[in-house]
Order: C-alpha cells, then structure tokens, then sequence
DNA sequence: GCGGACATGTTGACACTGGCTAGATTGCTT
DNA sequence: AAGCAATCTAGCCAGTGTCAACATGTCCGC
C-alpha cells in the first residue's frame, strides 16, 4: 500500500533515478534529461523538479548509483579469489580489480561515462579519505587490495603512500582511451594484451 | 587582401574553428555551439552549414586541434632537454612529456576534455599505427621517447611492445581522474606529489 | 569587357527538443 | 475544513537542424 500508483505515487525520485540510470546506460550522461526521465516514470515533466532542483542534480544522483554498480562488479569478480598462498592472493585479487574496472567501462560505456563524467555529489570534497568512503566503493576496495598487499608482505610499505593512484590512473586511463579516446575501435583481443602489458607494469613497478 | 572583411569572408570555417577552440577552451565540448560559433565569427548562424555538416562535425574538428595544442606543449617541454648520458636523457624526455600531458590537462581543462571527448576526426580509425600519425601528435611524441629509450639500452626491447599503452594510460588516467574524476579537488601540491608516485611506477615498471 | 554560372552568405521562418518558471490543482493528513 | 506537499497545465527561452528565396562576389567563356 504504501507505493501506490495514485496522484503522488510516493517515490518518484527513485522513479526518476531508475530511468536516468536506463537514460545513462544507453547514451551516457549527455542523455539524461529531466523531460524524458519524467516522460519514463509516466509522470509531467515539471513534477521532477520537486526532486532534484535542476538536471545536474539528478545527474549526479544517477552517477552515484553507477559507481555503485561499478563496485559491484568489482565485489562480484574479486570474492571468489583465495589462493593458498596470501601473497599470491592478494595480487590476484588487484589483478580482478583492474580487469573488472576496464571490463565495467567496455560493457557499461554509459554508465562508466556517467560515473566518471560529472564532479560527484557526495564522495570526495575534501580530501577522498579511503575510510570515509561509502562500503564497497571502488576506490576503497582498491585500497583494501593494496593493504592487503603490504600486510602479505609484496609491497614495502615504504611504496604504498600514493600507490593507489598509480594503479587507479593506469586503468582509468586505458578505459578512457578505450572508450572516447584514440584507442576507440581497437579490437577486443588486442585491448586485452594491452591491458595485460598495463597491469604488469604497474605490479611491477608498485 | 586576401582576407577581406566583405561579404565572403573568404575562409568562414577556419573563423568558426577559431571560436569553437574559444568556447571549448572556456566550457568544454559541450560549449561548442553552431549558433555561437557563427554569432562570434559575426556571421549568420545558417552560414555555419557551408562549412560544417553539423555540431559534431565542428566539434571534432575543434578536437583536432586541441590535440595539436596538447603536442606543441609537449614539444616546448621536451625539446630543451640533452643530458650528457644519453639514457638519463630519454628517462627524463619521458618523464617531461608525462607532466606536460597533466599540465595541459590542468591549465586547459576544456580543451583537454575537447580533446579526448568525442571519438577523433581523422586519427585511429584502423588501428592507430604510430607512423601514420601527424608530426607532433602526443601519442607520437610518447612512441618516439619509448624508443629512444630502447636505443639507449634503458629499456629491454622485449619491454617495448604494450609500453606506449600503459604509459599512455597512467598519465590519461591521472588527468582524467584530476580534471573529472574523484580528484577533482585534490590540491594542487598534493597532485604533484601524486603525479611523481604515477610517473615513478610507470618508469619503474615499464 | 560582358554575361551568365556558381559558391558563399543572408534573412526569415519552422518543427522539434530540452531546461526552467509560475500559478493553479489535487489529494492526503490533521 | 485547513494546510501542505506533490503534481499538473501552460508558457518562456535557447539550441539544433532544415527549408526557401534572395543578395553578392568570383570566375570563365565568349
């Protein structure tokens, strides 16, 4: 009873928010517009501004949970990894980390432009402290993998201190090159062995 | 004479390239308007279609050359550079071009953007052979510091395939997360610092 | 030199879309 | 019955893309 399907139907905003998210996934953020967002959750296009005081707003409400889903592949590829060896372990686990991430930008264009495309709204005015990042957000579970590193004994913790821009920029950038960059039609199997060639190099030179 | 001031000003699509890098400049790709253009260009914003098929047509022309910008920087930064060794030479060439490439990412940020927003005119459609590049692409600048890197014995020529992408992506990477990414309000000294553990993991790893 | 192609740009209008605002209206709550 | 929040109807403004008719300059052949 309590969403009904009545005048004020009770959640429009997470309405709102469903069909950006659908908006984004096919053309990116350029293609989320309060209008047709409106028009999907069957309701007048004026009514969304009682949710969201302008586009941006719904936007960055739209990025949020596309980095969410982002974080969610990443969880989903790494939890299966335990190798008898911790060491081992842990590099897997980053390795997954990496691939998920570009993987996540070559099926999901959309959603990897949204989440990347706007300042985001709630994460990271101040400073991007890992700790104060909402559980399973990207960047934290890359910090989480580097720790785990350092506590496994592969990586001096004298490196750690801004590895984990290192290894974010590395395949932030290949995923950027791969989708709007020069890099755009390089075919799949040959974006692979790039990939492959990038993730060593930054375990090698973590 | 040439240019005239008259009626058919004679060379209108170089005008409105020259006002599309204005707006780019200032508001990104998504500034870049037909109507603007043409109003800035002190011509009727039909006139633009002569010239331009439609907006994305000026914009990736205004992409091109927000690229070539992007090169001449990366030209200035490097061409003062001859260490007596050679090898500390090519390191530090390719050090040079990293920082620039984050430099113009920072100090023209729409431009920036402009560059890499939308899937390039002319270059990368098969497969992004370096040769094939104009002189003084950045992404030719980057082959020809990784391969004189080789020549002088820096870098093992088996190292050498893949390298150009996983420097590329470090540096990308890091713009990107700089310019729109979680950084996005990261101080300035602190991305320098973060830049140098970025450049030193790619040099160390490469 | 003259006269007509032809390219280039102009004026003005139109359909469509999207963002945003103002003022009414509906229906739940108290 | 009153108040309030959510929604609606209507409209303004700006941009893209298109069309048609017209003006002006250049160039080529005669």
């Amino acid at each position: 009873m309590t969403v009904k399907e009545s005048y004020h139907h009770g959640n429009l905003r997470q309405a709102l928010i469903d069909a950006g998210v659908a908006l984004a996934r096919a053309g990116g953020p350029e293609a989320i517009g309060l209008r047709e967002a409106s028009r999907r959750a069957g309701v007048s296009h004026n009514a969304a501004y009682g949710h969201f005081a302008d586009r941006s707003s719904l936007v960055a409400a739209v990025a949020d949970r596309c980095m969410q889903e982002l974080g969610l592949l990443m969880r989903r590829r790494t939890q299966g990894i335990a190798e008898s060896d911790p060491a081992a372990g842990a590099g897997a686990r980053l390795n997954a980390l990496g691939r998920a991430y570009v993987d996540f930008a070559r099926d999901e264009p959309g959603w990897f432009r949204t989440a990347f495309g706007a300042p985001p709204a709630h994460t990271a005015h101040d400073r991007l402290e890992a700790a104060a990042l909402p559980e399973g957000h990207p960047f934290r579970q890359l910090n989480d993998a580097l720790d785990d590193l350092v506590t496994s004994g592969v990586l001096p913790s004298s490196r750690r201190p801004g590895a984990e821009y290192a290894a974010w920029s590395a395949v932030h950038g290949f995923a950027g090159l791969l989708l709007d960059g020069p890099l755009h039609d390089m075919p799949p199997s040959q974006a692979d062995q790039a990939l492959t060639v990038v993730l060593d190099v930054v375990s090698r030179g973590l």
